[in-house]
DNA sequence: TAGATTGTTAATCGATTAACAATC
DNA sequence: TAGATTGTTAATCGATTAACAATC
């Protein structure tokens, strides 16, 4: 029977805590490294992440063997190795629907397009908006966007439009081949089998903030 | 030996999933009773949302008894617990700090408003920015939060700056007895005790949707 | 009534943590 | 070398699910 790779765990998917924990190692190693920081212990970004060393170890033990006995983790590999992990060892193409507001916010967002993530169109309905360039790139008309994902491969579709529109903006978007969405609009949106989908649900994260709010007062009346 | 509440689960922290998903319970049954449905078993809730019965059942008895048996939960009656649970039987006002495309993404974001968040007024240190109003409510200097916090009850404060900034205006905040705090930069703030804060990091989203994207990829390498 | 569905308990599953041999 | 810290295993903890008596 052939050698388990070294350090990875069996064939199994990766738990879901681990993948949240993944941008959170990435953003502090960035801030470790910038801060011109070398070496770093479990047990000191532990601190730092307010999570046990045991649960960074065994996080990082999904993915292989980074760290030395004796020494911890020297803080630039180990960031060269999370970005691999994530997968920012290439870029993304993505088109942005929705030029409103948040729209707008999401696609002048200079900290994705220096981890290679790049908006090459945005699509709106208004026609005020159409044909404007927003940092960049030109608004064209949401009727265009089948026409354009057959023309240019598109890794990740944004939807930032309200949510009326947002069902059949996905569907657009899936039925052009996009195969991972992400979706600002508060909807319980369905896709197609494959076709991977990451929520910022705005209002449910105020909503946890505001039941934390009342959860002394509640539990006592 | 006094009776425990009927239907309450013995004192007990609730959750973390169960708090995430109240948003969620919420947001559904707004809309099954914006269509008119009446009347909803846990096993359509369920369906639904992607959950099993045996969860939400679970999860709302934390809270107390909102069903019947054999019939299901009357979806006006749950809808108006679930917001007593989550804390939408009153008013929450807040600042805005920060008036950039996501401050005014947030500022302008009209599904706050109708639920009783009140962003009262927008702090910024841009001069070309001060004295602009935006969605009718005027942009203040950073300079003047703290005297602004201490004539003006304020629940909720949001920070919406650069990473660089994010720290200090917590700080100010804080300070300005403000005990809970939205927060979009992208950063790992520390809040002094009590003081309670949720994030909405878009880079994590990214980096998570992203990993997915290759997690089939990096596991036959 | 008979059928349906709740609220809750016990069983299962999965994730976190503590402990430690390996080893730099 | 002695001290430190990893990677991993076993023990613990917590969350989800299945099952069912209660009952509308």
């Amino acid at each position: 029977m052939p050698q388990e790779k070294k350090g990875r765990k069996k064939e199994m998917p990766i738990p879901k805590g681990v993948v949240a924990r993944l941008p959170i190692y990435f953003r502090h190693l960035t801030e470790l490294q910038k801060l011109g920081t070398e070496r770093l212990s479990s047990a000191q970004l532990g601190e730092d992440l307010d999570l046990t060393a045991a649960q960074i170890r065994s996080d990082l033990s999904y993915f292989g063997s980074f760290g030395q006995q004796g020494y911890g983790y020297n803080v630039s590999e180990l960031l060269k190795q999370v970005q691999n992990i994530i997968g920012l060892d290439r870029t993304y193409s993505m088109v942005l629907v929705g030029a409103g507001n948040l729209g707008k916010a999401i696609g002048g967002y200079e900290a994705f397009r220096e981890k290679g993530f790049q908006i090459k169109a945005i699509f709106d309905v208004d026609p005020l908006l159409i044909g404007n360039y927003h940092t960049g790139v030109i608004i064209k008309p949401f009727s265009e966007l089948p026409d354009y994902l057959q023309k240019n491969k598109t890794d990740i579709g944004i939807i930032a439009t309200p949510k009326e529109a947002s069902q059949e903006v996905c569907q657009v978007l899936a039925a052009g081949g996009v195969s991972s969405i992400w979706n600002f609009s508060p909807a319980q949106l369905t896709v197609p089998d494959g076709v991977l989908i990451e929520h910022i649900h705005l209002t449910d994260s105020l909503l946890r903030l505001v039941f934390r709010i009342n959860e002394q007062r509640k539990q006592f009346v």
